[in-house]
DNA sequence: GCAATAGTGTCTCTTAGACACTATGCA
DNA sequence: TGCATAGTGTCTAAGAGACACTATTGC
């Protein structure tokens, strides 16, 4: 940017206007299933189509936005509406995701929208009647023939989940503030489509410095079908897992 | 983006102007250092200072933007330039790294810009007397104190590439189109910072599946102060190094 | 000859993962 | 009682890294 002489004459409406825009790739796990949050496109371009959430940025950092945003859709409260007392926000990870700006990748002008990513713990489905009524949380894998590029960047976004899961320790972001070893394994399970073995990951979790840490306390009962009461883990202060816990290795992922 | 309601009635002069850069943090090894690519900035703010190469995108993909700015800057031809017989930059890696859009990054308007990573082989100084004239090769360690927010953009340009060399065969965009597998070491050791045991280091190059494949050449001599003649190899097919190549543990990054 | 580098051999320690097993608690 | 789950033990194979060593070449 700002390339010396060329910005000293620059006048802003000698160009194309660019419009910026965030989208949301928010993700959850509802009933075991790696969730989408998407809304239903009532005009045109793809009226009728289901798109990430998204909107322009106004006078507000870009993070700021994607947050907007998200509040917005969900109907839940952040630090964004400091009016509502519930902060279910407040606990939601985000990071930027990548920047989409195709010259074409919007029939009506340029828009050059930048993508977040977040995870959720599960998250209320978001209330009928409010401005969020059609926003709904679709499994990633019923997620199809979204409006614009979406398809794309939700693509990206799994991609980036995944990869995030092996080396650091944000599949806490999905579950509540205290769990079970067994509880994360089954957000490793829905977020790489495979299951894990228990016995091995229980043990790896527990090795591996700063994931997780203990409570003290366990679960008020067994499982829904049987099994031993589990004890309850908080997250610990570790930003990144070393060593990595990695995905059961697919050759065709290399080439 | 496109949220439904909202477009519908969208006038984009409505909306505070809002400026989309890219800005290229280009990387290659002189002398055996990681070097960035700068610009000196002649005009206010920051005149004086030095910076990354960028500048406004045009009717074109933010990627071809930030290769038409890097042919500018470097004074080389790329796909950019039909013109010129040689294409140097078809060998560069490039590579969208992160969006900077802070409300005051730029303190004459609302400046949000694409940062994109380059990894280039050794290229030949920007021929003085060309447009090109004021860019110039620095030592990553000697560039502080860069207009606007391009320490924070260096920084993480940086990261990505130390990460990246880890579980992708990029190092190989730094080198020739032969070489042997000690330049790679130095490859390895000038992004890093720190020296890698030869003999471990070549092994492990050699077990990854597709990192490199043997050419059956060799140097036609052996190293300036002695040493037998080294075996020539090529980039292999491999996208991903699967066991990867990781930094010595460092356990200060992990919290 | 000397120094530097290419390339290989070998040993140890850590880790991933398969498999087996015990203990617990719900239905 | 039967079954699912929590959690642990044990073995094997692979990989990282330390160290040693030989071979080849420039000066």
């Amino acid at each position: 940017m700002d390339e010396a002489g060329f910005l000293a004459a620059y006048d802003p409406r000698d160009y194309p206007a660019v419009a910026v825009t965030v989208d949301v790739v928010a993700l959850t796990i509802r009933d075991g299933r790696l969730s989408v949050l998407l809304v239903e496109r009532g005009t045109s371009p793809f009226a009728g189509h289901r798109a990430l959430p998204g909107g322009f940025v106004r006078e507000e950092t870009l993070e700021q936005a994607a947050l907007r945003e998200l509040a917005e859709e969900t109907g839940l409260a952040g630090q964004v509406d400091a009016s509502r007392a519930e902060g279910d926000l407040d606990r939601v990870h985000l990071e930027q995701l990548q920047t989409y700006g195709q010259p074409q990748r919007d029939p009506r002008m340029r828009v050059v929208s930048v993508a977040y990513l977040a995870f959720a713990p599960s998250l209320p489905e978001p209330t009928a009647g409010s401005d969020a009524a059609r926003a709904f949380w679709v499994p990633v894998d019923e997620a199809k023939d979204l409006a614009f590029d979406h398809d794309e960047i939700l693509a990206d976004g799994l991609e980036r989940a995944r990869a995030k899961l092996e080396y650091t320790p944000l599949a806490t972001a999905f579950t509540g503030p205290e769990f079970t070893i067994g509880e994360l394994r089954q957000v490793y399970a829905a977020v790489w489509g495979e299951d894990l073995h228990a016995g091995n990951f229980h043990r790896k979790v527990l090795s591996v410095p700063g994931f997780v840490e203990s409570t003290g306390a366990t679960t008020a009962r067994g499982g829904e079908r049987g099994g031993p009461k589990a004890k309850l883990y908080r997250a610990g202060d570790a930003r990144l897992l070393h060593p990595a816990l990695l995905r059961p290795t697919r050759e065709d992922r290399v080439r």
